[in-house]
Formats: C-alpha cells, sequence, structure tokens
DNA sequence: CTACCATCCTGGTTGC
DNA sequence: TGCAACCAGGATGGTA
C-alpha cells in the first residue's frame, strides 16, 4: 500500500522505538527481497546505533553510527511488524528481524517481495542509483506551481502517468494521483504539458493537500496493513474517488442518470497498465 | 522523448 | 465447490 502518507506513518511509528536504540540481534531470513542483500548484511548491522529515522520519498533511511544508513522501500506488501516478544513465532514472510537493545523485535513482513533494502555509506547516500533522480519531495517548499509546471512543460504522457514518474513529484503513487486529479478537477488524460499556470497551481496544491490529509489519517489501510505502532490508517474513508467506479463522487450528482455528460459516477480507466478512477463531470 | 508491455512475487477475489 | 483468470499500493527496463 505504501506511498508517502504510509510510509511518513511508519517511519513516525517506527521513530520513538528505535531512534537511540543499538541492534543487538539482526537476522536475515533470505539472500535477496527484490534485490539481492549487500554483503555481510546482518553483521554489518549488529552492534549498530541508530542515529535517526528519515523518510525520502517512499523510501525509509535510518541513519546508523559507524557512517552507513540503512535504506528500505516497502514495495507493495511490505511491512514494519513491532513485537515486543521475541519468542513470538516467526510468520510467514517475515525476511528481516531487527532486535534493539530493549529486546523489541522490528520484522520487515514483505510477501510479494517488491521491497528493497540496501546498506549505503553516507557519503554515497545523495548518489545512490535509487536515490539519484528522485523528483523534490511535494511537501517541501520547493514543490509549487510553477515548478510542477516548469517539470511537465513538452511532456505529451497524460497527467496521470506523469503523477506517478518519481522525477517529477517524488512519493506520489496509484491512490493519491487519481486523489489529488480529483481535488484539482483535472481528467487524469489531460496531456500532461497542458497543465501550466492555474491548473499547475490548483495541482500542485491538491498534491500537498491530499497528502496531509493522509498523514494525518495515519494513512490508508487496506485488507490487513498494520502501521509500524499496529493502528490501522483511515485515509480510505475518504478517497473520493480510487476504488469508488459507479458511485457518485463527493459533492456531485455524477451518479444520477441523464444529462448532457451522462451519469453512472466514477468511472475507472486504464493508463500504463493500472487503474485510474475519476468523475468525467468534475475533471476535465 | 514517448507508449506500451513484461517482469519481479504471492495471495485474495471473481467468474465460469 | 473447484479451478483458472484476474487483480493489487511499486518501479525498472526493453522495445518500437
Amino acid at each position: 500500500m505504501p506511498e508517502l502518507p504510509e510510509v511518513e506513518t511508519v517511519v513516525r511509528g517506527l521513530r520513538p522505538r528505535l531512534e537511540g536504540r543499538r541492534l543487538r540481534r539482526v537476522q536475515q531470513r533470505r539472500k535477496d527481497l527484490r534485490f539481492p542483500l549487500p554483503a555481510r548484511f546482518a553483521e554489518r548491522l549488529t552492534g549498530r546505533r541508530v542515529e535517526r529515522i528519515e523518510r525520502r520519498a517512499k523510501y525509509i533511511l535510518a541513519h546508523l553510527d559507524g557512517g552507513e544508513a540503512l535504506l528500505a522501500h516497502l514495495g507493495m506488501s511490505g511491512r514494519m511488524l513491532l513485537v515486543e516478544d521475541p519468542d513470538e513465532p516467526l510468520q510467514a514472510h517475515d525476511h528481516i528481524v531487527l532486535e534493539t537493545d530493549q529486546g523489541l523485535q522490528i520484522r520487515f513482513n514483505d510477501t510479494r517481495r517488491f521491497g528493497i533494502m540496501d546498506l549505503v555509506a553516507e557519503a554515497e547516500l545523495q548518489a545512490h542509483w535509487l536515490l539519484k533522480d528522485l523528483g523534490p519531495e511535494p511537501l517541501s517548499n520547493a514543490f509549487n506551481g510553477p515548478f510542477l509546471a516548469e517539470r511537465l512543460a513538452g511532456r505529451r504522457t497524460p497527467i496521470k502517468a506523469a503523477l506517478l514518474d518519481q522525477k517529477i513529484v517524488a512519493g506520489l503513487g496509484n491512490i493519491y494521483a487519481s486523489e489529488a486529479l480529483f481535488h484539482a478537477g483535472l481528467s487524469p488524460r489531460r496531456q500532461a504539458y497542458t497543465v501550466q499556470r492555474g491548473r499547475a497551481e490548483r495541482l500542485a496544491w491538491a498534491i500537498r493537500d491530499v497528502l496531509q490529509r493522509a498523514i494525518a489519517a495515519g494513512g490508508s489501510s487496506l485488507r490487513d496493513y498494520v502501521q509500524a505502532d499496529g493502528e490501522l490508517g483511515y485515509f480510505q474513508h475518504q478517497w473520493a474517488v480510487y476504488d469508488r467506479e459507479g458511485e457518485p463522487c463527493p459533492g456531485c450528482d455524477c451518479g444520477a442518470d441523464g444529462g448532457p455528460l451522462g451519469g453512472g459516477g466514477i468511472r475507472r480507466l486504464v493508463q500504463s497498465n493500472r487503474a485510474t478512477f475519476y468523475c468525467p463531470r468534475r475533471q476535465r
């Protein structure tokens, strides 16, 4: 599930339990996730103190003493489970277990194994191949209407696809891309280069707003997804269009029959092999 | 550049 | 009920 708000929620859950703690035991239960884990992964983590945890786009960065950082990505199904009792049996797909000097375990569980972990020297972090091309943080001051307009200029790809491009904005995924376009009143099919000036301003604002509201709600929980602290986010109840095909969108009579634009409510379409949801009345 | 597709993997849901 | 097809929050890489 993890897009920016979910990763931010996980980071906030991990911080109080991990920052300042030393890793006394690390288990690596398979040699790879999406990519091979680095050489001597568990040994290099064991005994290290976690100085600070931060989020960059959908990545989790745990800065360690000794000059390295643990880089983690949750992929599609990755979860960080906090387990108080180290004797609790491991579950299927628990791939990595970090145990702190207080006896708390953080179990990285990832059924589909699209997740990533790597150990990177601090000095090489900026240039890391997974991080170096990322666009700006959408919640930072660097991200605004004029910036977005400039990045979209000349691009013939649909705006929905452009929003999923992590080089343009870092951290949006399939759910929040649909949601942001709805709130900005822009059709997902619109060519990216036509989003300029006022439209870019509205879209940048909608992106920030939807991400901030999702973070405030603790992210969106699907199926059994649980945050690091065991709580369930509830932003999925505030989705305006995502996964709501056929329902009327909020504050619009698009569900009603008739009218020049027809009815039937929220529509689903496939772009770049991904589902997009939108309201044909409110989004142009 | 861009569009499209396959790919990595598992498991839940849908439809016949 | 059984089973196969389809679908899923990400992201890359190859091809045309």
